[in-house]
DNA sequence: GGAATAGTGTCTGTCAGACAATATCTC
DNA sequence: GAGATATTGTCTGACAGACACTATTCC
């Protein structure tokens, strides 16, 4: 191999969740150079031996303390404009993970500390390497999904109710839906939701019947994004 | 970076374009080992200084003598699974590429033949490496974005007519369109086309109005694929 | 004129947006 | 009961599928 070019490969993640009204990132703050101190995603090297996804749930795993099995997580794109990393020519796989509120102290291994920031209030030029590039492809590719795949549960608990999934379009979206069509919408596709049969208890208002993920792939019809 | 586990780097593209009602894939065939005498993806290793899309056009350009600005390049994804290149550690960013019919023959600069194959005809585990894979997850992707985006035009000249733009759709999704619903689907989408002013001369039937590609990014609402 | 292809118009079913009405809880 | 939230139902407009019909060319 010494006759082709040496490249560095990382995986790096951009983890999404949805918790009080704010579409939030999974962000470590770096404590070491390049970038120390800065924001940057989570990330690191994939092994000579090791597999591009067993990577990146690895990464997962170490920064969230969480394993894979809730959530969703796909291959985003991969980014290596040369100089995008001062420590040489590093390329870098980034994916996407759509997990639901943890609530918990996120409980990395890594001594950096990490944490949830709300997309919205990150300025561009705040994070490390080229991560802003990544996290804007990464949510533009979240708010497109939740189009045309039933993924929006990926935010949600094991079982939720139709108010819960809606919050979680509104706040990736940032609009307003109308519970009664959403909840006609959601109900009525077939393969979206699938009833658990049980409903939420001590809520302010008429209970709300909970709901587990179902079957289908892709929504058919997909769901309208308001305005375009 | 001696001390990061060292990759080599490969840029590998899918190259589509339809011709004479087939789907038709870019192919080369292997004259070295690994795979010697197997027909594969085109494409290469990244220079060290090389950014990625540059590769994807400059391999683009090395098999097909051809500039990019006809048709469409974007990033397919990409695959490192360990053992999938015998000659080591080798990664490979996959592209997309949605080209006109060339018709003439392709000219490639590389000494190996290269031919257009019609992707109905290769069966599984023909190709070199993973790219029965890679190429699968490119027709897929192609299929999919027919449906949301005007990409279709991609596979088209310049200037074309209502029934060429739908000969596209018919080949790539193997079904059939009604021609007088799909007219008015195209000449009503606000942005999808756009009417050149010319007719087309010299054919059996009614001339057909000529149209330019228009700036629309996106189709809403979609175009529906039958059965689904 | 006949065959072929392009393009328009009509009917109907599906579905999304707007929103009234009802159900069932907490306080 | 008042307020809050969930759920069902109704009306309407947009649009896709089916398909009759007209328009314009080549032979």
């Amino acid at each position: 191999m010494t006759e082709y070019p040496p490249f560095a490969v990382t995986a790096d993640l951009v983890v999404l969740t949805v918790r009080a009204t704010e579409l939030s990132v999974l962000l470590v703050r770096r404590g070491v150079p390049p970038y120390q101190g800065r924001w940057a995603l989570p990330g690191g090297f994939v092994g000579i031996d090791e597999d591009l996804p067993d990577a990146a749930v690895r990464e997962l795993a170490e920064e969230t303390g969480l394993a894979e099995p809730a959530g969703h997580l796909e291959q985003l794109g991969t980014y290596g404009r040369p100089g995008r990393d001062p420590r040489g020519r590093v390329v870098t796989v980034a994916w996407l993970a759509l997990l639901p509120d943890l609530s918990a102290p996120v409980a990395g291994t890594d001594a950096a500390s990490a944490d949830w920031l709300p997309v919205s209030r990150l300025t561009p030029g705040q994070l490390a390497f080229d991560h802003d590039r990544i996290l804007a492809d990464g949510v533009e590719r979240a708010r497109a999904k939740l189009e045309y795949t039933p993924l929006a549960a990926a935010f949600c608990p094991p079982e939720f109710t139709v108010a819960q999934l809606r919050a979680v379009y509104e706040t990736v979206w940032g609009t307003r839906l109308d519970p009664r069509n959403f909840h006609r919408k959601v109900t009525g596709t077939p393969g979206f939701v699938e009833p658990v049969g049980r409903a939420t208890e001590g809520d302010r208002g008429r209970p709300a019947q909970l709901f587990r993920r179902g079957p289908a792939p892709l929504l058919h019809p997909p769901m309208l994004r308001p305005d375009r």
